[in-house]
DNA sequence: TATTGTTATACTCTATAACTATA
DNA sequence: TATAGTTATAGAGTATAACAATA
């Protein structure tokens, strides 16, 4: 396990923001263990069933990963049985992906398992802390595509 | 550069504190290339001057990072001039490591820039949203902490 | 010619195992 | 026997380059 950490870093916006992700991680990784995809294969579903069709190159641009990293994440998750490749008829050259029934059903399991990771995590900070943690975020990440659409 | 991000992921923690992460470090990263040092070089410079004295075992433990990890890491800083190794007297297995003159210099002039850094990407959320940010991460990475000592 | 998906390859980062010296 | 540092090696993860199919 991890000592305590130093006090000279524990001020630091980088250290606590890649410890609290750290953290964070393990407990979601736990938690999705049991449906048997980890956080990005959930990502990769999440953004499957959001935004309806993508190919393979679409998906990778919107969640930042190269196309071939691409190709092996979703060979997996077809593997899995939890999503299928079909050719686009508009543009042949192009892999539709999308949920199989399993797929679906497994993305709604393993999201409420997520949510409820975030939410513990969160839980020290009380509800309303919790959501200013999560608006503050938001603003320094995604902040600045308002301005820039 | 990357996208906007999809909405479904927009609202996660895992995401918000990844890409917050990735933003800040690219900007950190920035700021310290003048000095030579990457962001890790510089938060094993802030501890050895923190805590001194400390072996290269007990550094990469406080870093959270393998030994043999450390030792490549010391290499960079010790070509770069920025440290020393030196053999402890009270047990002549451990190398204790020291700041150099350059060392100490250096680190005050890119702590500075990363502290501006630092300021800078917060300074969307105004002073007082910047300090309970940072209080809400802290409580959560570091709140841990308090009841196991 | 350019783009999409794919494969093979190379690269980066870190961990594992084995060795030396010290305890 | 165990620990600290070192080196060599292996592994995971990702990116780069080249190729086939399609536009």
């Amino acid at each position: 396990m991890a000592q305590r950490p130093p006090e000279v870093l524990a001020s630091r916006l980088g250290y606590l923001l890649k410890h609290a992700q750290i953290r964070l991680g393990e407990a979601v990784a736990a938690a999705l263990a049991p449906y048997g995809i980890d956080a990005r294969e959930l990502a990769v579903l999440s953004l499957l069933s959001a935004e309806y069709p993508l190919s393979q190159l679409e998906a990778a641009g919107k969640l930042n990963v190269d196309r071939t990293t691409m190709v092996a994440l979703i060979d997996g998750l077809e593997d899995k049985g939890l999503v299928e490749r079909r050719r686009s008829n508009q543009d042949r050259r192009k892999n539709i992906v999308e949920l199989t029934e399993t797929g679906k059903e497994r993305l709604r399991k393993a999201d409420a398992a997520r949510r409820e990771v975030d939410r513990l995590f969160l839980a020290p900070l009380g509800l309303e802390g919790a959501e200013q943690l999560v608006s503050a975020l938001q603003v320094l990440v995604i902040g600045d595509w308002e301005s820039a659409p």
